[in-house]
DNA sequence: CAACCGTGGCA
DNA sequence: TTGCCAAGGTT
């Protein structure tokens, strides 16, 4: 195996965070959660929401049993809740065509709704110890660094970052998978985007960027992205009265959200194309079966 | 393929 | 205080 992924293995074996869909027979179900809602959101603000979950839908099937918009209202404040919608797609597909498992096969995983090349790699390797270039943020800036001596990595993977990746896992399948989780976790904890750790990094000898001065980026390594006035923040807002509420609200309740009614009503159109927000007569309410007395 | 999709915390 | 960032996926 590379000098790179046996160094930081063997800092992983000493430093990995207890995380809990870490633990050895956890499933692979509740591994599939954990990557779905840590697509884009950190560690901390997951951990309570996977623990409820995991609790409430221990199977696919006890997810896909349920309304969607159950599925919503549980994502709480996690962000991007078409995660939470296409996290229920998902397990209703696993029923459907998989028996209410995960499947083992690279196609069958990049076939279901909200699991992309990252996720799919992610739940075979960390499931079921397959051996995967797991390509997330934290790897790509760790390999941009490490290898290419450059302060982060480009806008978004390429085919490029899953062959050099590769290159680098040990052939054992177990342990290249635990070598992926390793990378993740030095890119999580001390190669971070902003302020690196490189004295506490066992790559600090080896590294092509620290040899070369480590100067950080000058700019955003990405588009800078607004949150506030945008239709984004609206429809957070408005989905949040929905999450609050027990049923259907009226159109007045949504109104006293934002001031804009141009901005509010785009807003709104663009949960209900979504699938996010269904209409209920002059009402609206989050998806699923209307309760038998409205 | 660039734009879009939430939310909160920290430097 | 505020801009940047966080285990991406879809269109």
């Amino acid at each position: 195996m590379s000098e790179l992924a046996s160094l930081t293995t063997a800092w992983y074996d000493n430093n990995a965070r207890d995380l809990p869909w870490r633990q050895p027979e956890i499933g692979a179900w509740p591994v599939l959660i954990s990557e779905f809602m840590l697509q884009q959101t950190p560690v901390v603000r997951v951990l309570p929401v996977w623990r409820e979950w995991v609790a409430r839908w221990p199977a696919p099937a006890d997810l896909a049993a349920e309304d969607s918009g159950e599925a919503i209202r549980a994502w709480g404040r996690l962000g991007y809740p078409r995660r939470a919608m296409r996290l229920h797609a998902c397990a209703t597909a696993l029923v459907e065509r998989h028996g209410g498992e995960v499947p083992r096969r690279l196609d069958q995983m990049l076939a279901l709704p909200g699991v992309g090349d990252y996720t799919a790699r992610a739940v075979l390797a960390f499931a079921y110890g397959q051996r995967h270039p797991v390509v997330d943020t934290n790897v790509r800036r760790v390999a941009a660094r490490a290898v290419h001596g450059l302060p982060d990595a480009g806008a978004a993977t390429t085919p490029a970052d899953l062959t050099l990746v590769e290159s680098l896992l040990p052939q054992a399948e177990s342990a290249a998978a635990r070598a992926s989780a390793a990378l993740m976790e030095l890119g999580a904890v001390l190669c971070t985007a902003r302020t690196p750790r490189c004295e506490a990094c066992p790559l600090r000898d080896r590294c092509a960027w620290r040899r070369s001065g480590a100067a950080l980026p000058a700019g955003p390594s990405r588009k800078p992205q607004r949150y506030a006035g945008t239709d984004r923040q609206v429809r957070g807002l408005l989905l949040a009265v929905l999450r609050h509420a027990s049923g259907p609200v009226d159109k007045p309740s949504l109104d006293v959200v934002w001031p804009d009614p141009v901005q509010r009503e785009r807003a709104l159109d663009s949960l209900l194309a979504d699938g996010l927000v269904v209409p209920r007569g002059q009402r609206f309410g989050l998806p699923g079966r209307v309760p038998a007395d409205i």
